[in-house]
DNA sequence: CTTGTGTGGTTGCATCATAAAACCAAATGG
DNA sequence: CCATTTGGTTTTATGATGCAACCACACAAG
């Protein structure tokens, strides 16, 4: 066997994360989710991807926990796929990954979006990592130590 | 041809962000990487990969600015590869990665470690969002906008 | 100088995942 | 009831991944 090395043991949060969402579609999927796309065939469309992958993926998406299949919407007999709190939770994730982008990117007069405040239509700052009293944290103030031991007495 | 589709053109900034990290690798060497490891034999210890692949993703990390080649560092013949500033850029995103496994994942006690803030030993809480004037803002709070057009006259 | 050993890779297959296109079945739509 | 749309599955070809073997170079010992 050969197969992709999965992560799926793996104590790294990182590995784990990536073992869900890692591959080349998911994100794409979930942002198209977080616009508001449902079925099959819009998601098809705006990706340009092949169904049989697309298949693939909502299908993986769902046995995670980030989308899950809801029976209709408009009375059709067809079913949609929305997000789950958990895929929900995947924003701060595209966040990221956008900004970095939009700091890093090479030809950043390519891309076409930009995040903004609703309320004043002016860019989101960048995410901000703080610590427990709020100060702001850069990464050379953060690191890591193992997770203390589990509770034992509650099982 | 029938290619792994390539986003390099797309106007998405998280497109683009994944076409340059978005493999199963990358964001792990760059994590690794941002603990200090710079020698190729120790990447492919502490990640189990491929040797092959390990090269071929350093070299793509290097070509995209990511990673940079070092020529020694301990007087070694032998080069070394360290993070650019772009490279370290990427941290907020597997800071993203590592929070949204802790609070969704399945299993979370397989966790082994937690971000802390350095100096009080805490862990860091989640990243936030906010806007301009500094109010804090959730997703529903945010909305895409089109790129404004580019300065003409610079030309 | 010859042999051995460790580092840092490249090369050769075997296998897996992905992509494009064809196919298919159930639901509309006229 | 026939054609089209929706939502997929199957088929087949190719690119990507993984393992193992191999290679080049540096350095050290004998």
């Amino acid at each position: 066997m050969v197969k992709r090395t999965s992560f799926e043991g793996d104590a790294c949060p990182i590995a784990r994360s990536l073992e869900e969402i890692g591959d080349w579609w998911s994100l794409l999927i979930i942002r198209e989710a977080l616009f508001g796309v449902r079925r099959f065939g819009e998601f098809q469309n705006k990706l340009g991807m092949a169904k049989n992958i697309l298949s693939a993926r909502l299908r993986a998406l769902v046995d995670h926990g980030i989308l899950a299949t809801a029976p209709a919407s408009d009375g059709s007999v067809y079913q949609e796929y929305v997000l789950t709190p958990k895929g929900h939770g995947t924003f701060p994730i595209l966040v990221a990954l956008r900004q970095w982008s939009e700091e890093f990117d090479d030809h950043p007069e390519e891309i076409a979006t930009i995040l903004v405040d609703r309320a004043k239509g002016r860019p989101v700052k960048k995410l901000e990592m703080r610590a427990e009293d709020g100060r702001l944290l850069a990464p050379a103030d953060t690191m890591l130590k193992p997770r203390p031991a589990p509770r034992r007495r509650s099982a």
